[in-house]
DNA sequence: GGGTAAACGGACCGTGTGGTCATGTTCGCG
DNA sequence: CGCGAACATGACCACACGGTCCGTTTACCC
């Protein structure tokens, strides 16, 4: 039993990128039901490469979550600190928005929901987004009575609202992402129905 | 060529009823993946009965779409004339995601997208809501920036945002319809970033 | 009850899938 | 340059899917 070498030689680092980018875009287009051998297609490659790359085809899709939860830790990081709670995190959730804008990767997400690397890095994004909630009810821009698993769970709703219309508009997910920012303002805030989920995630 | 009878045979509407709900169940819980052979067995008929009510699993898809629209048509009537408008809307969003409470049913409306019944019943079902919407923002409950658009497509968003938990927490989505209520509201409400759209649906 | 058309069952078919493997190719180190 | 290990390939497999078909059963009407 020896363990592989640390390091991916040239052409195999090549097509481990290829293969990501092409699984991302064809998932995006065809959800789940993507092929392997579409996404091998995709990256130019042939087919036993991605099984070489992946154990399976849902290892592959934690791979892709596992990549965009990082991408999104390092920039609810980046706005950790930021001087302005309110505009910090509206940023964050326009990343994070945006970051799917293409079209939704939820799907991927609720696939891999097992995979214990996706549930790491999705601690660590919670905890990034915390940060931010929680500056901002600090600093009053955010109603009481939401938590940081609110903001969670809405986090992809502005793309998700848009995403079953035929006609692109590639942008419109930014007046949903409005609306609902306004809902988690203190003003106007009625009374919520039911309590917030203590479960994380 | 001959016509078919106008009334099914008992048994056939029995199995045809059977069906659509076996379809329903069996979509909420394993998405458009389900099987024809698994709706099927869990009507408690043969896969071959399946295809002798609906032409293709597309077919039986757009079927249950057009159930749904049409029970959500007739509840925005009823609404219609209610003496509070405000109420009246909350209650139909209310309905509507308590139709899809189970799990959320979108993808099937999407799937089934160019189905020409399915766009029947959802301009019946637009009309109802835009009397709805019309209401509460002449009654001044609704930003005067928010369109029957932009309500049709946040119609689903609650159901949507809670789907993904693996803990079912039945009612949870009360509490984002309850947020994102409160985002339509006049009180607070901030510029939106991009125009509604203008396409239907 | 008997006759008939409608409805049902389930074996069957073609296709496309995720995944494997033996063989051939390429990188990179010495 | 040369050699071994890492890598890529594409034919191949078992299987599950949507859909078809025809012999059999069933409900309805007189």
């Amino acid at each position: 039993m020896s363990s592989p070498p640390r390091t991916l030689r040239a052409d195999a680092a090549r097509n481990r990128e290829a293969l990501l980018a092409a699984a991302e875009e064809e998932f995006a287009e065809r959800g789940l039901a993507a092929s392997v051998a579409d996404i091998a297609r995709r990256a130019g490659v042939a087919k036993g490469t991605v099984f070489r790359h992946f154990a399976s085809k849902e290892d592959l899709i934690a791979s892709i979550v596992v990549e965009h939860f990082g991408a999104l830790t390092s920039a609810a990081r980046e706005l950790a600190d930021a001087e302005d709670p309110e505009a910090a995190l509206l940023h964050f959730l326009t990343v994070v928005a945006d970051g799917r804008r293409q079209h939704d990767l939820t799907f991927l997400q609720s696939a891999s929901r097992d995979d214990e690397r996706v549930a790491a890095v999705g601690d660590e994004l919670f905890a990034g987004l915390d940060r931010l909630v929680g500056r901002a009810r600090e600093a009053g821009v955010l109603r009481e009575d939401v938590t940081t698993n609110d903001v969670f769970l809405l986090m992809c709703a502005p793309v998700h609202v848009v995403e079953n219309l035929a006609d692109p508009e590639p942008d419109l997910w930014r007046r949903y992402l409005g609306i609902i920012f306004d809902g988690l303002r203190p003003a106007g805030a009625s009374p919520l129905p039911r309590p917030a989920p203590t479960t994380r995630c």
